[in-house]
RNA sequence: GGGCGGAUAGUUCAGCGGCAGAACACCUGCCUUACACGCAGGGGGUCACAGGUUCGAACCCUGUUUCGCCCACCA
């Protein structure tokens, strides 16, 4: 076995990085196999917008993804792990639209097909990108299914989901109020738009009877809809108003008269207890006006501005036309008063501009039917919420849900698959472009010029990606997938349609699991964006530390329930253990022989051989735990403790005197074997995570003899196990306890104590200690350690420390304070003085004894019987010191 | 209005029924031939508050305070 003992000082991420990655796509160990002798695992990747760049929410889900793929392949799982992009309708739109304004032009003036010409230039050049940033951070993806939401075979998905859909009556077409951004110049659907909570003002406004016998006062934040009301609207109950039903009123600013009319939805609590109607730009209006068969009439048009029925205002935008009219209003002395309040106004989610109620024909999905199978999915076990309480959040949304508007006014997108005839007025639907009327015959029929919302061909994903409408062995094989990842920003907008398009069209679930991550902040918990100039980008991570630290940082500061505040710092921290681990390696290369260790006999194998084996399978079967639950940061956090407490501190530093042969050949072999079968065991186990330097010291090892990519490595099952953990505890506290009374004397690091004596009775201890005196007078430089039983005198001019199993006393000769040693001792037996008192409370209540379990009350007794022989030996020692109690 | 999280060391967070933990930061010493991206030692906590359940509560239950998120409403 070829051992590289020639590994660099200092661990360097960037070159070993780009040779693996290039290495493991030559090898091809990315490429899913459909092999039904292997059981299947699949994730299809949230597909990223294909004009962004990768954030560290993109790092922290893809990492997640990645561990969980790289460790299912090393179980023997066939993995697919399934990536692409999404064309992002408005987002990406919006980004040339900017780039072509900033050249003079725009969308218009080129017209639809020169225009979506350029947006596939923009989708080859940043499309792109995202990816390469995708393999910088390690994603064993399988590059070859990429795919791309406007890609053909997905674009048929689209037409034959849309088709189906439409045959079933699940979709339709209408006019209704939708949620209009002027800006985008499209319909947007509900969860579409953010509301924020604005200062506004509430205009009290008269509405004049007809007749001239009196008025009727109404609230409304709008003044400019005035124009468009066509009704006043009153509680049908309401002891002040109902008496007013009939009464007709003149509207304000024009001389249109209107009816006051009676509906539930007035609360008579609100404003003055009176609604105006104008269903053509309200929701709940809209609503009312169906209810009563009122007219819609519309005065601001889909620019934003005030049309021709707005009379003089006809021109001006919504505001110039909202002050106008509270102008007019006063002059006229029909405005009563003006009151500041805060109500909450919605906002496009791309571009933030104001989003308007617009009356419009647009596209819709009949939601519930197919949320109904969703929510029964849900409830029967097939899919499971991690963590679960995300369950009542789609319940929640599921059981109220509200069609969905699907048509968008862009071009960059999947263009609606309906054709009207302008002979008949008769609606084509068709997977195919049809060339005639499918009702009269008439080749005069045109295309609908909406396209699809991106969210619609994003909710297929994890069936069109794998070729569906075609029956494939994909789909055979790996669908439903395994496992979603992603953020609970998008269960809404992504994660409940793919349930629902995937139970109604795939007649299965799309995934058995969805995990539910966290969001990823700022190290104050901002929000990180581009404007607050927080934004720690993961390339520039990469560049600094690492793929393997960032990884490392993501996975080990990812908990549930909780934002992750993230901070170059902390990623600084995993950069540190990146190079821990390389040193560790290092180290035990440079002991290593090239001759595989055999015939090791297990007599020849120290207390803390056993133990850092024992270790290891504890290691082995809480991770394999832990991932099996996703609780990837529990893992990160104990593998790197293993590492570091366990490994470093403890175990290398006592193999240093057998691996040096002080102990002989034998020991030397010995502590051989051990160190190549932790490596060989954890360098697997760190594999998910930090996937490139246990590449690289995979190969440095020489195990890649055997099995050429650690990616294939045989993930570690748990083969045996000492029972030398009480052992350990007692040679620990031995040497903490030496070095720390060292550290009281002020014996200076580098400097060697004459003797030591440890005074013990237990036979095991004794044994212990007596076996790893050499490790122990090494860790802690004492020349001569003496095992002696307590009934010994203690030694003079001495510090010494009880602990469980007896006292530990450091020679120090004549430096010996002996002030500062009896203050020393003194606070010791205040500490035990306390915990006995505590012990003893609660062994002296019955119930206690009686009730709590025999091993608890046995621990507590064991800890007076401890703490009374720890007492007196502290007492013997203050006294020997000449100090009186 | 409905729902969901969080409150533990100076800071960021683990722990979620049996003597309060880590990482940064801080203090003392150390270039001890794997690692100063390091080693050894140390200080630092009424586990938000008030009740309850329990032999026993940071942990379970009920309130309260407080921070944050989501949904609905907002004429």
């Amino acid at each position: 076995m070829k051992r590289n003992r020639d590994l660099a000082k200092g661990y360097t991420p960037e070159v070993l990085e780009e040779k693996w990655y290039a290495d493991w796509l030559d090898k091809g160990l990315f490429n899913a196999q459909v092999d039904k002798s292997k059981p299947a695992f699949s994730i299809v990747i949230p597909p990223p917008n294909v004009t962004g760049s990768l954030h560290m929410g993109h790092a922290f889900n893809n990492t997640f993804q990645d561990i969980m793929c790289r460790t299912r392949r090393m179980q023997g799982y066939s993995v697919l792990w399934l990536p692409g992009t999404d064309h992002a309708g408005i987002a990406t739109q919006n980004v040339v639209e900017k780039s072509l304004a900033a050249q003079g032009t725009n969308r218009h003036e080129l017209g639809r097909e020169a225009f979506v010409e350029k947006v596939w230039e923009w989708k080859k050049l940043y499309g792109e990108r995202i990816i390469t940033q995708m393999k910088k951070l390690g994603n064993s993806c399988d590059w070859q299914r990429e795919r791309f939401t406007l890609d053909e075979g997905l674009s048929r998905a689209v037409r034959k989901v849309f088709v189906e859909l439409y045959k079933k009556d699940l979709i339709y077409r209408g006019k209704y109020i939708i949620n209009w951004c002027s800006r985008c110049h499209t319909a947007l659907s509900d969860i579409e738009v953010d509301y924020d909570d604005k200062p506004g003002k509430f205009y009290y406004v008269r509405y004049p009877f007809e007749d001239g016998t009196g008025e009727i006062v109404v609230a409304t934040t709008r003044p400019e809809t005035i124009l468009g009301d066509v009704a006043i609207a009153v509680h049908p109950r309401s002891e002040q108003f109902s008496t007013l039903v009939g009464v007709r009123v003149r509207v304000p600013l024009t001389d249109r008269i209107i009816p006051i009319i009676e509906d539930n939805m007035v609360d008579p609590e609100f404003g003055t207890g009176c609604v105006k109607i104008t269903p053509a730009h309200d929701p709940n209006d809209f609503l009312v006006g169906q209810r009563h068969n009122l007219p819609q009439l519309q005065v601001i048009d889909g620019e934003g501005f005030m049309n021709e029925a707005a009379g003089k205002y006809k021109g001006m935008s919504i505001l110039e036309a909202r002050e106008e009219a509270s102008k007019d209003l006063e002059s006229q002395g029909l405005l009563v008063k003006v009151e500041e309040m805060t109500h909450s106004v919605g906002h496009c989610y791309r571009c933030g501009t104001t989003v308007e109620p617009y009356l419009s024909e647009q596209w819709f999905v009949r939601a519930k039917p197919l949320a109904e199978r969703g929510v029964k999915a849900v409830r029967d076990g097939k899919i499971h919420w991690i963590p679960e309480q995300w369950e009542k959040t789609y319940f929640q949304w599921m059981e109220n849900i509200r069609d969905w508007c699907i048509s968008r006014q862009l071009w960059w997108g999947h263009r609606i698959p309906a054709w009207t005839c302008a002979d008949c007025g008769h609606i084509t639907v068709s997977e195919t472009d049809p060339a005639a009327c499918e009702k009269c015959g008439s080749q005069n029929i045109a295309q609908d010029e909406d396209v699809l919302d991106t969210w619609f061909s994003s909710a297929l994903w994890p069936f069109s990606t794998m070729g569906w409408p075609d029956k494939t062995p994909e789909l055979d094989y790996f669908y439903p997938t395994s496992l979603m990842v992603t953020g609970f920003d998008i269960i809404f907008f992504w994660v409940a349609r793919m349930i629902m398009t995937g139970l109604e069209f795939m007649d299965a679930e799309p995934f058995k699991d969805v995990y539910i991550h966290s969001l990823i902040r700022d190290e104050h918990g901002q929000k990180m964006s581009k404007s607050k100039g927080n934004v720690i980008d993961p390339l520039d991570m990469i560049e600094k530390y690492g793929a393997d630290a960032l990884r490392m940082a993501l996975a080990a500061l990812s908990t549930q329930g909780r934002d992750i505040l993230l901070s170059p710092g902390k990623i600084e921290t995993y950069r540190f253990f990146m190079n821990k681990l390389w040193n560790a390696a290092r180290f035990a290369l440079m002991n290593l022989d090239d001759a595989p260790v055999e015939n090791v006999n297990l007599f020849d194998l120290s207390l803390q051989d056993k133990w850092i084996l024992s270790r290891v399978q504890d290691t082995v079967e809480q991770e394999t735990a832990q991932i099996d639950a996703y609780d990837v940061g529990s893992a990160a956090r104990m593998l790197y403790d293993f590492v570091w407490g366990d490994l470093c501190d403890w175990y290398l530093e006592m193999a240093k005197p057998a691996l040096k042969g002080d102990e002989g050949e034998d020991r030397k072999r010995a502590t051989q074997a051990v160190l190549d079968e932790v490596f060989k065991t954890i360098l697997p186990l760190l594999h998910p995570f930090i996937p490139f330097v246990t590449e690289e010291l995979w190969e440095a090892f020489g195990y890649s003899e055997e099995t050429p990519s650690i990616m294939n490595a045989f993930w570690p099952v748990v083969k045996y196990r000492f029972n030398v953990y009480d052992d350990m505890k007692d040679l620990q506290e031995a040497v903490r306890i030496l070095r720390n009374l060292r550290a009281e004397a002020h014996v200076a690091p580098q400097q060697w104590v004459n003797s030591a004596v440890i005074r013990v009775d237990k036979p095991e201890t004794v044994a212990t200690l007596q076996d790893s005196l050499s490790i122990v007078s090494m860790l802690c430089r004492v020349k001569q350690i003496d095992i002696l039983p307590t009934a010994t005198p203690r030694p003079g001019e001495s510090l010494s420390s009880v602990f469980a199993s007896g006292e530990i006393s450091l020679s120090v000769g004549d430096i010996l304070d002996i002030a500062a040693e009896a203050i020393r001792l003194k606070q010791e037996l205040v500490t035990i003085e306390k915990t006995v008192a505590a012990s003893r409370a609660r062994l002296d209540k019955p119930d206690f004894v009686s009730r709590a379990p025999q091993e608890v009350v046995d621990k507590e007794r064991g800890r007076v019987d401890e703490g009374l022989s720890q007492i007196a030996r502290l007492r013997e020692n203050l006294e020997s010191l000449g100090v009186k109690l």
